[in-house]
RNA sequence: GGCGACGUAGCCAAGUGGUUAAGGCGGGGGUCUGCAAAACCCCUAUUCGGCGGUUCGAAUCCGCCCGUCGCCUCCA
């Protein structure tokens, strides 16, 4: 397998430091929904988790959630409720939105506010080796002090033009350095710590964190490109400052940023696209389909056609994934080159377009086969695995109210005013209706029925096994 | 201003030195069907933003130009 490394700009093989894969993907702040283009991070190193796992790979995913920060403060005032009630509250939401996607969970979820005893641990072991300072009450981390800090994100501290978008801080004693630890102002969260009540600042839960639990050196650290700097920058250097271990990280992984309307989807724009609203009108699968059909590291722009066709498209693999085997005779259809093309375009820095690109060849494959006879079940088996690895379920989901369907079978008197059975039997004896009419050559009141369906956007296809049906959305 | 990406068919998007430039959506034609739908088959970029250069050979490497975007500030 080869991982794209941003600091050698280049594809290297990927050899993991232990059994274990180590991988850290930074979590989510909780002062808001989550809109698509967190879900597009997390749908991305969920891939990589379960690539990482189809190859035989055991993984240790840790993520965290920084659940204290100025914007929760400010959020948490606005609503005037405690800031752990609001993040509660948006953590709950978050797992919801996360298993809705079929993004498989991480190992461990560690909070902020709950590693606070860590976090002044590593602040104070910081201070100690003379890697940062106090100014009443704050620490600030000492930028100056690190070895190579910007090598991740290719910046030069002489060439930084300091102050050109941020005010200097005169108690820095070089504007560069970040805070650790913020003295807490009145009626702010604060937690006690060797410098006075305050809480973390924003890079250093991170790197406890991720050291807490997997370890001086980590094999994958994950998150959006908007993270390279100055947060991983900042993490790095404070990580290899306290533990002395270089590299903090083996393989950094950073994913493209979601476009919308020409510009980065971000809660500061305001121009968001929820989780919620998402799937209200696609499903995970075209989501997913969507978000891997490009390289991970490429921006991708969000767009209503594009989930649209995306969904076709799933379509077309959720039927090639169901159809019937029958009792077919012959020789099987061998799906193993392309579990082979599949690995080859995954081993690839995660060529997910490839992978993807691949499934459809075998779904082609696998209608082809069936059309001639073959049998198909080992093929169709192994693109319901390959599919499980980008987290597709290919499942249809269906949910469908039953009110305009007893309307329509009341039309017919297949239904009678106060019935209330679940819409598919109402379809059932709709099609059933439809039969009679085409037994009896009686074309446009079966084809009506037909199209009263499609107007509810259930769509009905006659096969040799019967008339079959399905739910567009 | 500094740093970094990107520009491939109607749309989305792989490919980064060498057989016919993946795949999806859309469009056209056909097979099947009472008609459809689905599925399958065929077609839909002689060409990869533009101009030069390196090379036997470039979408792929180099230079310049044009255009788009991200980061440099909270952000997945």
């Amino acid at each position: 397998m080869k991982i794209y490394n941003p600091i050698s700009g280049q594809k290297e093989g990927f050899v993991p430091g232990g059994d274990e894969v180590k991988m850290y993907v930074c979590g989510v702040t909780p002062y808001d929904s989550c809109h698509i283009g967190h879900a597009m991070s997390y749908v991305i190193f969920d891939v990589v988790r379960r690539y990482l796992e189809f190859r035989g790979y055991k993984v240790k995913h840790v993520q965290n959630f920084t659940d204290i920060d100025d914007k929760i403060i400010a959020r948490a005032n606005e609503l005037g409720i405690p800031a752990h009630e609001l993040t509660g509250r948006l953590i709950d939401e978050y797992f919801e939105d996360m298993d809705a996607l079929n993004v498989k969970r991480a190992d461990i979820y560690p909070r902020a506010t709950e590693e606070i005893p860590d976090i002044v641990r590593t602040v104070q072991g910081l201070i100690e080796k003379g890697h940062a300072y106090e100014v009443s009450g704050d620490v600030y981390f000492r930028v100056r002090s690190a070895e190579g800090y910007g090598k991740l994100s290719r910046r030069d501290l002489d060439e930084m033009s300091v102050g050109a978008r941020v005010e200097v801080d005169q108690a820095k004693e070089y504007p560069l350095d970040f805070a650790l630890w913020k003295a807490a102002k009145p009626g702010e969260p604060s937690w006690e710590s060797p410098w006075g009540g305050g809480r973390p600042g924003w890079h250093i839960e991170c790197s406890a964190m991720a050291i807490k639990y997997l370890g001086k050196t980590l094999d994958i650290h994950g998150g959006g490109q908007d993270l390279i700097f100055p947060h991983h920058e900042n993490e790095i250097a404070q990580s290899e400052a306290f533990t002395g271990a270089v590299p903090f990280v083996k393989y950094w992984m950073h994913n493209g940023l979601l476009q919308l309307d020409q510009d980065k989807m971000s809660k500061s724009l305001g121009n968001l696209v929820t989780v919620r609203e998402l799937l209200q009108r696609f499903s995970a699968d075209a989501f997913r389909l969507f978000v891997l059909s490009s390289y991970y590291r490429s921006p991708l722009s969000y767009s209503n056609e594009g989930l649209a066709a995306m969904e076709k498209g799933v379509d077309r693999l959720r039927r090639a994934a169901k159809v019937a085997d029958d009792e077919a005779q012959g020789h099987p259809l061998d799906a193993e080159s392309y579990r082979q093309r599949f690995v080859e375009a995954m081993d690839d820095d995660f060529n997910t377009a490839q992978a993807v690109a691949t499934l459809f060849d075998l779904a082609r494959e696998i209608n082809r086969a069936r059309e001639e006879g073959a049998p198909i079940r080992d093929a169709r088996r192994t693109l319901r695995e390959l599919a499980d690895v980008l987290g597709l379920t290919l499942e249809e989901e269906v949910h469908l109210d039953a009110a305009p369907y007893i309307k329509l079978a009341m039309e017919y008197e297949l239904a009678s005013a106060g019935e209330e059975q679940p819409a598919s039997y109402y379809i059932d004896r709709l099609i059933e209706k439809r039969h009679e009419l085409r037994r009896a050559r009686d074309w446009s009141n079966a084809d009506k029925i037909r199209n009263s369906l499609a107007e509810m956007g259930t769509m009905l296809e006659d096969t040799p096994q019967g008339t079959k049906w399905r739910q567009e959305r």
